[in-house]
DNA sequence: CGCCACGCGTACCGATCGGTACGCAGGCGA
DNA sequence: TCGCCTGCGTACCGATCGGTACGCGTGGCG
């Protein structure tokens, strides 16, 4: 899922391969270097020569998961070019469709945030700027919309998703998700003017 | 901040109030039983006498936490006891109050449950139940409002209060905040049958 | 005064963490 | 055929993890 965009030996290939498996699974700090090399086949030093740490290796995983989450909108524009509105539910519906992936476990990105409460951590520093990135996205998509506060929109969006993504951990996924796509559409019609 | 309700050694009160602080400022898996152990002063057998292990500490600390947050409905029916909207604006307002707190990390109960990812693990599961009945709580009290989804609503209350707790972290304390308190009142709004 | 039981801390345990020194095996040019 | 360079795994490092064996100090009671 995903690539890692920079060219690697076939060693490191594997390495990322596992290492996205396991982190979307355990998370990043359940899972240490060595189970990473176990699962991949290859020895702990072929890891930490093509990822200069499990640090480095983390903050690979969460920008590609952050441009995969991107791509949504993207993939949104080309879906309905000259729709606005719709793009905007294309993207909410992005998120609320991966609920419902086995296993699911909320935002990578977010929940990094929470492993890593130190924000001087590199890896904490990574998070703020992917979430901050993907804010922006969502704001300019929404400015596009005829709202009077297009920032207090997508702020409540993006609320509404990052707490759909927790509540499907420890409640349903059908009732989060079925939430996030209901209750995005009274708030995107509360702010629409007509 | 909060009782632990058992009647502990003065050893395991000191290693009680350290836990909380640490627990709250740094998470959980963040901090060792040896730092807990230092900050209160005691050695690491005291902590181990008064709470089994560092996951049953964990969970006393978690359910102290979340007796905390359950005072809230108490204090909203003692401040406005014939007015069921009015206490839930103040149920609302006092998540939204508590982000305010220096070093906010959201909440507790929450990050938890990113950092046991495992389902099986206690503290886990002790998050699962403890956040369950937030959710019980928070519906009995909508479910007194003149609403045809009181289900619907709550759940989209609890999300919106996850999502702001989350994005607080990574984004502004103040947004999240304002935002958590207009759009709970946009989504109100839209449920209230007049 | 002497005894005992209890609460406590020092010092240690094996396991696991992230990270690395080093040596082996294989392909290529000479 | 030889030498070298590259890519890889084995085996190890110190640090830290959660948890515990054990002995010291003290206060109550005979």
């Amino acid at each position: 899922m995903v690539d890692g965009s920079g060219t690697r030996s076939p060693a490191g290939e594997r390495v990322w391969r596992a290492a996205c498996e396991l982190f979307s699974r355990e998370g990043i700090r359940s899972v240490g270097v060595a189970e990473i090399a176990a699962t991949s086949g290859v020895g702990k030093p072929s890891l930490y020569r093509n990822f200069g740490s499990k640090d480095d290796l983390a903050i690979a995983y969460l920008r590609a998961q952050a441009v995969a989450g991107l791509a949504s909108f993207e993939a949104a524009e080309r879906a309905c070019p000259d729709d606005d509105l719709a793009q905007l539910r294309h993207v909410i519906a992005r998120v609320a469709g991966e609920m419902g992936t086995p296993g699911y476990r909320g935002c990578v990105v977010a929940n990094a945030a929470i492993e890593f409460p130190d924000r001087d951590h590199p890896v904490r520093q990574a998070v703020d700027e992917l979430k901050a990135e993907y804010l922006r996205r969502l704001t300019a998509l929404v400015a596009r919309l005829p709202v009077d506060d297009p920032d207090g929109l997508a702020y409540t969006l993006q609320t509404l998703m990052e707490g759909a993504s927790a509540t499907a951990q420890f409640h349903s996924v059908e009732r989060s998700r079925a939430t996030l796509i209901e209750a995005a559409d009274r708030v995107i019609a509360s702010h629409l003017r007509e």
